[in-house]
DNA sequence: TTTGATGCAAACCATTTGCACGAGA
DNA sequence: TCTCGTGCAAATGGTTTGCATCAAA
């Protein structure tokens, strides 16, 4: 099980990179979240936790606090309550209306289009970022 | 008071559209909403609404039955609760870290960019739409 | 040993719902 | 009149918090 192992070694990474001690839970939440392909729920991180479940407040705080690290991404989509993920750059989702599956969607090119929003603009300076979510259907939901 | 009649006269029409009746209830939460340059939270809705004020509950269920009704939209601000506006074609937020101020952005270029999506995407077969907002600061708040 | 982390339960806040009463059509 | 809408209060669901206990460092 090498990868599991070097999963929990970027999981204490990312902890200790938030300045946070790597307890089993955080290990475990962390690792999950960097072997899923799509932003979990806090109810899909405890599920898929092995070993002792932690409580879901501690999920939460986690979750707070490597936000507020800018290591996990908290995005909205759609569902009325959050999902994270691992950061990793610039990109958005394309979200199932029906099913809930989520793809990724690279090269959002809105850089280009918030310099010409600022250029327009009178009350505001500065643009820091955005938040963009696509809503489709996927193939097997048509 | 020309304005305000029309106003009424506007919020009735609106009411009927979705196939309301246009209870004095209604017709100040949906003129609150003519008037305002912004998105409004239910909080704001009943702050502005002149005479008896309606129920929160009122409110909530006024504002999910035009949403559906698609006579009006519920914006995500950031704030953690939604912000409703009357329906008026594809646009989006430019949005105040600090202050909450808002912004409206015209034009958004995005539609392009959807089908440049669709044609890379493996597993999704159309999309409906997206959800767009951008943050920064206002000029007040740099 | 020291300080930060956890679990548990209670608190919170936005939103929804059940129900008896009230008011548009 | 008949049905739909309203207010009120209770319920819900996601998220946060206080506190005593526990475990990394």
């Amino acid at each position: 099980m090498k990868e599991e192992t070097s999963n929990i070694e970027n999981a204490r990474e990312i902890i200790k990179r938030a300045d946070l001690r790597a307890t089993k839970q955080r290990l475990d939440i962390v690792s999950v979240l960097l072997v899923s392909t799509t932003p979990l729920s806090i109810e899909k991180i405890l599920e898929k936790c092995k070993g002792k479940i932690p409580d879901v407040a501690t999920v939460y705080r986690t979750m707070r606090e490597l936000t507020e690290a800018k290591l996990v991404d908290s995005v909205d989509i759609g569902h009325g309550h959050a999902h994270f993920e691992i950061r990793r750059g610039d990109h958005h989702h394309l979200v199932c209306e029906k099913c809930g599956k989520t793809a990724e969607i690279e090269n959002c090119e809105i850089e280009s289009f918030e310099k010409k929003v600022l250029k327009r603009e009178k009350y505001f300076k500065t643009i820091h970022g955005h938040r963009l979510t696509f809503f489709g259907l996927c193939k097997r939901c048509v």
